[in-house]
DNA sequence: GACAGATTCAAACACGCGTTTAAAACTCCC
DNA sequence: GGGAGTTTTAAACGCGTGTTTGAATCTGTC
């Protein structure tokens, strides 16, 4: 009657367990990132991974505990593929925003993960499931911190916290604009492709219209015309 | 057994029939915006229009023709109520650039449409139907043209095609964001709104920091630090 | 080789969905 | 007032869903 989860030692060939854990989990993350958790069978995922119908509650206990773990494990994989540049005070932070921008682009739409982690934190955005929460507070508040502070030592410290979360918000709205609005572009640019192909492209054009953009705000009459670097360092946390 | 769309004339009081069909696409229009048109059920949307089950095949058809009818319906709301500004050469590009995007902003999540217009919008992006191909033509890419004109004008004739399409999608990337990240904005910083209470303060952000940008990139080094209004005007179609 | 426990399996359950149906209710016009 | 045509209604159909179930299958161990 009380099936509890098996440790390592099981009945099958030393990792039945896992081997169908892990297709579950592999056919999971592919059908979710296509058409969402709502939408999503599980006798479509369990047939895609070749497993019975019940071996999803078997394995995770129900649908949504299986989507939360396919979601922790897709951001974890994209943000160790593509980690976001660290927080180095050598390194300028212009050069630092180009990083971050390039590493995000590459989390969310990179065809090496299929840009199966984009499309489900799009999904999750537009449509949330109680999992956002979580994935607010491990993958996006970081994220926006680690840009708040890049932010920080381009604009120096006279800048007010609100004007840089604008910015922030300036910046990430770009990058998202190719992941959320992919089926749009392709049908107003059929031939041109605005795509995972384009990443480098998009990365310098996304970088060169922020930076401009902030040297026009944050340091409208500079006299000497140099980039606003010396401002301050932040300590390393 | 045939049962024939009724002109005007009909059985109940000179506009049951009118009556009922209005109620279905207020609630429709609600219950797509909230949930989706997959998550919406007929029952749900019968229910808030008072209506029995049967009624949205009666009037519509199906369920999709309903919800082609409400997206369609709704777009032409939100563009009556917050049109476009008008292509006049005698206003300079920049003030149209500023009109474009408050205009852009209200369409999508102006309180008094509650936002219908964006969300649906947002769904249909990242979750296409078959009714997103229809939004294209007639919504979508007029609007598109209309901001790459505002851009020439703004950047000149000497940049590329390529240069201004990048520029537009990052401007309307940045008024997306608000629409499409919303619940993820309200996480990350749930004391400052930044919805559709904040519209002006928006619409003031996205120009400047756009406007900044355009110049920094397309008049690098303008010698008497004026705008780029002089180029050439475009005949008025 | 039989036992125990883990894993798989086919079948079924309970429910909600979009849609259909045939009858009832209603209104207008003669 | 009655008939014709329109609209509404309650009920049902057929299907797909997530989940459960109890038996069958498999593997390592004694």
């Amino acid at each position: 009657m009380t099936r509890q989860r098996v440790g390592e030692r099981g009945g099958a060939d030393a990792g039945s367990h896992a081997v169908t854990r892990r297709a579950l989990l592999d056919a999971a993350a592919d059908v979710f990132a296509e058409v969402g958790f709502r939408q999503a069978t599980i006798r479509d995922i369990c047939r895609r991974a070749a497993a019975n119908v019940a071996a999803v509650n078997y394995h995770f206990g129900d649908k949504e505990a299986l989507y939360a773990e396919v979601l922790t494990e897709q951001s974890r994989l994209a943000m160790r593929l593509h980690p976001s540049p660290p927080d180095d005070p050598a390194v300028p932070a212009a050069v630092r925003l180009e990083q971050f921008i390039r590493s995000f682009l590459q989390r969310v739409l990179s065809a090496e993960l299929s840009a199966r982690h984009g499309r489900m934190m799009a999904r999750e955005m537009v449509d949330p499931t109680r999992a956002l929460d979580r994935l607010v507070r491990e993958s996006i508040r970081p994220n926006a911190l680690q840009l708040s502070a890049i932010l920080r030592d381009l604009a120096g410290d006279r800048v007010p916290e609100e004007a840089l979360r604008l910015a922030g918000m300036s910046i990430v709205g770009q990058i998202l604009f190719y992941c959320h609005c992919q089926p749009v572009v392709k049908r107003l640019f059929p031939d041109s492709p605005y795509d995972a192909g384009q990443l480098e492209r998009l990365t310098r054009h996304i970088t060169e219209f922020s930076l401009a953009a902030l040297r026009g705000l944050f340091v409208p009459r500079s006299p000497s015309r140099r980039r606003p670097q010396t401002k301050r360092r932040r300590a390393r946390t």
